[in-house]
DNA sequence: TATACTTTTGTAAGCGCTTACAAAAAGAGT
DNA sequence: ACTCTTTTTGTAAGCGCTTACAAAAGTATA
């Protein structure tokens, strides 16, 4: 039976190994952290120990010792968001290859408290820093850039700041959905936006009206109902737009979250998709693909965002010199059963 | 302009600003822990050096010095899950108030390493850990217990365990839920279980059959369909069901996410809901409210979940010899529009 | 002004570990 | 057996902070 004196609870130190094996602290310190330079023998007897007294080491102190803490943070604006569990995912992926762990810290916790806690917070913990959708960075980012702190954003297309970032690319993936739309025939099409203080939904919204343009046809703002991201906001842009004299023959909202809202709403009015609406979300969380009918969205690659901007992260932590740069993740038009192409509607 | 040597970054130490200062480190230590055995005078020359130099203090030494750390590890299944996510919303809320840090780690990072990591990783980092909904705790359990680790389970029926727990009411969630389609008339009920290898899915499926006997109907083996949570399952189960020769009249759904899918299903079939089928759900996820008809389901007080039982983290920090106990919060029964009196269907 | 307090400040030791460096042991070569 | 290496082990100092305890400085009282 092992662990004979595991009720002393962790008080186990490495001077407990050391007397009980009968060397030096620092053998066991060498036996602990694999150093070569152990005679076999005396390893086996420091092991023997470790696992007798059930020793475990004390990461704090380590940490403390080396001058690292192997710990990144991770700043995120709230969790029960599925988009967000999808960036973190991949974060999370990424620092366990690299043995690295995950500290959390949600914005609205912090909210309240000047932004300089942010830095305090972190310095000394965690060695870097991963912010993901950030709504309101310019407080704290700052003091990041101004310490070096290593840091890099997540979906954030923010305009003036000089901090890496990782982003989807947003404009584009509105563009080739718009277009999808206009070459299936439709000419009167619906957007309804994300909250419009993110860089994200105005890329969007862009990229919608760039394809617009690029097609030469007129950008009509009452087609453009300004939305928040949430399902509601689906609804209530869907029943305005279907509202409107010449209501459009296709939407396209901002997330599909807000294209699943505006389905029901479609519905509610008795109007069948595809067939009298054709609808077009953005994100292609895993719920899109079982909607009836499947939903055709964009898809961002959120989990590989949160992969590269770890990995960026990793690399200025190992050049710390290195040139602030941020990197777009390519979007993808998924074609479900969602849209159709344009046929004249019966009054 | 402040932050003069901000450059440094994170170098500046207790030394350094006493020495700015003109005091002792002693005394700077006790300006930063608010002792009140400081002149005024003195506090406001320290507090200049400390804004001057930009220190910031290192937790991690604090910690070693102090023997505590304020971070609370978390260990959850997965990310990108709502499910979760409201949980996590709950433990963090609680953490926050009381000033503890959160250290995330997903089990299927560790999963493939020996179990006793966890406690090692654990040990000397966090002061206690919260587990969530621990498919096969029965690993790690033994070594946290032996170590009288503080933790606590969230939503884990197990059987064996003597760790305490918080969960929710699911047999009575079931119980009230089934009992209510059987007021409405409804005789022949189909019943989607979840992962059976979870105790809430069990305990749902015993909840739905003690209510049938207790209105003295039989229980069917041919209406009981095993699903898995996700929603392929709720369409899966509802054809199956729907395809019985003697179809129930009323689906009984795991989770709110498969009753999604039975939704679709249903629909699919050019069935009504609720005319011609009624549909339960379990969780009550923001989702559920806003679907088309909106979902009865039996609610789930998930972040209360994730609140008592940090609170009760929290009391074994304080009180380690306490006796280990484990709470069921009650759920409760939502009724919205996709229930409906039973009625004779149309062929 | 001396005395006895009280408050403030300084100092040393220690939290558990790492890591140069020095000392000892083991191996090689003759 | 006796150097000269090479490998293994022990030791001391230090990571940045806390915290008793002691010393010094104030303050009040006689």
């Amino acid at each position: 039976m092992p662990n004979e004196d595991v009720q002393a609870s962790g008080k186990v130190t490495i001077f407990d190994v050391a007397e009980a094996s009968g060397v030096s602290y620092g053998t066991v310190s060498r036996v602990i952290n694999n150093d070569p330079h152990v005679r076999p023998a005396t390893r086996a007897r420091v092991m023997d120990a470790i696992q007798r007294l059930g020793y475990v080491i004390n990461r704090q102190a380590q940490s403390l010792a080396r001058g690292q803490t192997h710990v990144i943070g991770v700043l995120v604006p709230e969790l029960g968001n599925g988009y967000i569990g999808e960036i973190m995912r991949g974060i999370d992926g990424e620092l366990d290859q690299a043995g690295y762990d995950l500290m959390l810290f949600t914005t609205h916790r912090r909210a309240a408290k000047e932004a300089n806690y942010v830095a305090s917070l972190v310095q000394g913990v965690a060695e870097g820093l991963l912010l993901v959708l950030p709504r309101n960075p310019a407080d704290y980012l700052g003091v990041l850039s101004a310490r070096k702190f290593p840091h890099v954003l997540i979906d954030h297309q923010g305009i003036d700041t000089s901090s890496p970032a990782v982003g989807a690319t947003n404009w584009q993936g509105a563009f080739v959905a718009t277009e999808y739309l206009i070459n299936l025939g439709h000419r009167r099409i619906g957007f309804i936006t994300g909250s419009m203080d993110l860089g994200c939904a105005q890329d969007r919204l862009e990229g919608y009206k760039a394809a617009l343009r690029a097609h030469h046809l007129p950008i009509c703002p009452e087609l453009i109902y300004e939305g928040d991201f949430f399902q509601h906001a689906g609804v209530q842009g869907a029943n305005v737009l279907l509202d409107l004299p010449e209501p459009p023959s296709a939407i396209f909202a901002s997330n599909d979250v807000m294209a699943m809202g505006a389905m029901d709403a479609v519905r509610h009015r008795g109007l069948r998709i595809p067939d009298d609406i054709s609808i077009v979300g953005f994100d292609n969380i895993p719920q899109s693909a079982v909607l009836l009918p499947p939903l055709t969205t964009v898809q961002q690659p959120l989990e590989q965002m949160g992969r590269v901007a770890t990995q960026m992260l990793f690399d200025m932590l190992q050049e710390p010199g290195q040139r602030t740069s941020r990197i777009e993740l390519p979007t993808e038009l998924v074609v479900r059963q969602s849209t159709a192409p344009y046929r004249n509607r019966i009054g």
